[in-house]
DNA sequence: TATCACGCTTGAGACGTTTCAATGTGGAGC
DNA sequence: GCTCCACATTGAAACGTCTCAAGCGTGATA
């Protein structure tokens, strides 16, 4: 692989010439400049990021971390900030946790000695020691949580606006008639399942409904632990709820799966809402009603306020904080077909949570 | 950001020891190896990535390039690569060529400046110029195409048995009844495109069917427009196939979105197959059956096999291709309806295409 | 007691860049 | 015709690490 000195010595000029000519920092006399670029092609030269980063100790790198990136959520935040880093001349290192504290750290170490200039991280969902999270930021490493915000750590973040898009879609439900509405969770050692928590307590609220402790049901990360538990609920003597809401896509899917079990239809039997999409579009029946986060946008931003970090524009700044709105999309599975429906089905209505604050919108 | 330097000077030995210590190339006696680990923890020093490349002339870094990881077909390359290369203390750089080639280059361009020990590629479907692969791989840089197969490039290649996967799911289709099957492609630039299309004219052949060429619908990576196309064959003049076979996940929903537009359903209209899982299980109807391919399974070889090249393990020899077996999902949308079928629907058989050659299994 | 061998430890050079200070060149101004 | 300046070009140092050769201390052998 030839060298800045290789490439120097068939031009006929100095390092530090073709240096200047690579960089564009410094002016080169056109006929210089032509011998070198000359050079280079015939070479096939590859400037060495390696030794640059070195010596200037930048490496134009940033680190992402995901529990998991065959989780169609992810690659989709993945791809945003992807987005956002290429167009400011920095590339992505992507690693999946697998939702594992003690490989969370070890790929955070290995983050920093990539000496990658900024971390995006989607933090485990067991509970992540506080201080792996500190020690990054003491070391004065900028580092942006997305999706999921951890508990007691100042740190910049942005993810949905948990609250009032949970209360959306609850909203929803109750709005076609539904009034016994159960909520399936994830972990609540996560703080935005805990927003999405009192977003539904909210919505019930304010319908004048009020919530019931043994509604909510807390799930974990293996599916089949939340089917059990859906399975175990529904078939509890005492009325059956009439509405499932889900805040996530997995717990969702393992939901319906205790339907299926015991032989439970949506809408027919039981309406459902959920965030995130399980299926494409309106292709398949049940064509399920969704609290749709702008997986793309979460990246892009997050990837933008990191960027700024880095690059000292909001130097000093406090915590920036960034929400944004999720969308409904709603469809047939939320029908309460044992209420009078108030609006038609299946329409393709759609609104957006509230909620976004101190943040600019990106150049369209 | 502390240094070896730094880390020499609060120990009280040399950086060569230091050194020793980190890489344990060399002994080192206890009682200075646990001053050492002393003063890196009360560091909290992280060995330098970068100038350790520099070097060394090893990055352990691979790139991974696919047309997009928001198909969900390549995150699941992604991670099965990142695992074989992560058991040999490999680490991954992966990026998008949003399927474009002049994309392609730049991102090629940029895994060389950075240095990455291989290459792991999807490539792009618009014809990739040779000149863009036969250049990195002049230049020693060692590369395994994966899932798609370059023309006449003598590469490393994995991806699954196209031709005999394609046969296995059409010859499911006629063994259900159906009689009169189209086939609706990728672009058939790519051979892979081409090899399944083979595979489903062998197995007509072997069923003695005569193959039609109106029967083969080409189609590209705009859904639109397969959905366009799908359309206007479906109501040409003259019979209507009783089946449609897909060779990929995208052209399926597009051919699916087709029959929805027209009012057609499957399986009692018209029977249906595809490469690649488009929902979850059987949780939705219509439930499709698959042509399913290792994903994870192809980047896990890629990747070693790309490993033992960087390793010299199969230095000097000529190309090694590997084949994997996909399996078939049988699911409700191949049940002609208007067949005597001879298989109760919905059975979850599963058959493996055959082929697998010159390539040993990995450990359990 | 002197020598030797062994093995831990050290110091210095090199990896490919960038960048600063210094050099060289030519032209403008007096 | 001389001085000075602007500007292109060069040479060398430094980034943090690994590694080789050399140094040094210890214990055993003669």
């Amino acid at each position: 692989m030839p060298s800045i000195k290789k490439v120097a010595e068939v031009a006929g000029v100095s390092v530090g010439t073709v240096s200047h000519v690579i960089t564009g920092s410094v002016p080169v006399s056109e006929p210089l400049r032509l011998k070198v670029l000359a050079a280079i092609q015939e070479l096939n030269y590859h400037p060495n990021h390696v030794a640059r980063s070195l010596k200037t100790s930048k490496t134009r790198t940033l680190g992402i971390m995901v529990p998991d990136m065959t989780i169609s959520f992810f690659p989709q935040v993945i791809r945003g900030a992807e987005s956002a880093a290429r167009e400011r001349g920095y590339s992505l290192l992507a690693v999946n946790s697998d939702d594992d504290a003690e490989r969370q750290k070890e790929l955070l170490s290995l983050l920093r000695s990539q000496r990658v200039e900024g971390i995006l991280l989607v933090i485990a969902s067991a509970p992540t020691p506080l201080s792996q999270l500190s020690r990054i930021l003491d070391a004065g490493i900028p580092m942006v949580c997305l999706d999921r915000i951890p508990d007691r750590v100042p740190v910049d973040s942005v993810s949905v606006e948990d609250l009032s898009a949970a209360a959306m879609g609850v909203e929803h439900l109750i709005e076609m008639g539904s009034r016994r509405i159960a909520i399936v969770t994830g972990p609540l050692s996560l703080k935005n399942e805990r927003r999405r928590v009192l977003g539904y307590k909210q919505a019930l609220d304010r319908a004048g409904i009020a919530s019931e402790n043994d509604l909510i049901w807390q799930g974990n990360l293996r599916p089949d632990d939340v089917t059990a538990i859906c399975r175990a609920r529904l078939t509890d003597p005492g009325p059956r709820p009439d509405a499932i809401f889900c805040t996530n896509g997995p717990t969702a899917l393992a939901a319906l799966r205790a339907l299926r079990d015991l032989g439970l239809k949506t809408p027919e039997d039981i309406a459902f809402a959920t965030f995130d999409e399980l299926t494409v579009d309106d292709l398949f029946t049940p064509a399920i009603t969704t609290v749709l986060q702008p997986a793309y946008d979460i990246g892009f931003h997050a990837a933008e306020v990191l960027l700024n970090r880095i690059e000292g524009v909001s130097a000093g700044a406090e915590a920036i904080t960034i929400r944004l709105p999720a969308t409904l999309k709603v469809r047939e599975s939320s029908r309460n077909m044992n209420a009078a429906s108030r609006v038609s089905g299946g329409s393709q209505r759609r609104r957006e949570s509230a909620v976004v604050a101190g943040w600019q919108p990106p150049r369209p």
